[in-house]
DNA sequence: TTACAGACTGACTAGTCGGTCTGTAAATAT
DNA sequence: ATATTTACAGACCGACTAGTCAGTCTGTAA
């Protein structure tokens, strides 16, 4: 059985995607959890440190899913790479689209700097590994467009445009890293 | 002499692009702009009102910043779009944060999703005239791939790398392109 | 049986929010 | 000169907010 701290964080989650951290009260949060004010206060400080800890949590677990092969050729790494972040961005929008939300929210993106640079020197630092294999002497370059182009691709699926071409611009991106 | 719509629309985007949309009250604005609530609430008749009105005079001004020069050949319009888009997004970083936080946070989201489509459609437009110019089989891919190229290093750009290269990559950029 | 830890409850506080209301002063029309 | 509309002020309202607190319940170990 679930413990309800695990609970209150699953619930948060949700809403905090679905409605925004600042429009989902804490009482919101119990609500849908079936559970007292009392008890989330309990297990944390705030309703900021819920936030945190669900930061955390999906930071661990997005680096993990996407740390490198070391002993593949460097090209298949960056696809691999490629098809496994689309696969998670199509299987998990919602979560997505809450990141790019913490990310650009004022309050949020103060709250979470710190985690948010870290994840992302974290990615540039794999990405930049691979590149080091194919061109040293602009991998820091290459790395940055690269992620550029993942990041734009993703930012405009999420968006609002209809009938995004999303595996057009993913076999795109295959066949330019494949034979880089 | 700024009549008092104009100085709190002003204000209201101001704070809006600092604090975001949910940390800014009505209040905050009336005090910031020097008005009473009165003042604010006989010009508009909610809050989401005053945000849908910056919506819509910003992307007014960002279509007509961006409208292309037909009578250039299609590399050199790809060439200025880019160099106009980057020095747009430098000097006025807060402006496209602002824009970002509205796209995802949940509840702005759903109030501007009709403009929001209406800004992106009209941008996919003016750009896939461009690549008909140049490969017509292929406009449309070509379309969304630049977009996702200019919306992805923007993107990382106004996150939170510090000493973006934004200059090199707008190089990178505008080698690729203007050659195509 | 007793003693204790800590998970858990929900009423409560102090304050903020968007929005409304009443009133007034200035501008415009008649 | 008088009537009407417009621009504005700020007190006020009810709903909602994050966070607190005193006390209850359950399990476990002595």
């Amino acid at each position: 059985m679930k413990d309800k701290k695990s609970t209150v964080i699953e619930v948060a989650t949700r809403l905090f995607a679905e409605q925004g951290f600042d429009k989902t009260s804490v009482d919101n949060i119990c609500k849908a959890a079936g559970v007292s004010k009392g008890l989330v206060y309990h297990h944390f400080n705030s309703k900021d440190e819920i936030l945190q800890e669900i930061f955390v949590q999906t930071t661990k677990s997005m680096l993990e899913m996407n740390k490198s092969v070391p002993n593949e050729p460097p090209e298949n790494q960056l696809v691999k790479l490629i098809e496994n972040i689309f696969s998670q961005l199509e299987h998990d929008k919602l979560f997505f689209q809450l990141n790019l939300n913490l990310m650009f929210q004022p309050s949020t993106r103060k709250l979470l700097s710190h985690h948010i640079k870290e994840r992302s020197a974290a990615l540039l630092d794999s990405v930049k590994k691979i590149f080091d294999g194919i061109d040293p002497d602009q991998s820091t370059k290459l790395s940055f467009m690269f992620i550029a182009e993942i990041d734009g691709v993703s930012l405009d699926y999420l968006s609002v445009y209809e009938n995004y071409p999303l595996k057009a611009l993913k076999e795109h991106l295959i066949n330019k890293y494949k034979n880089i």
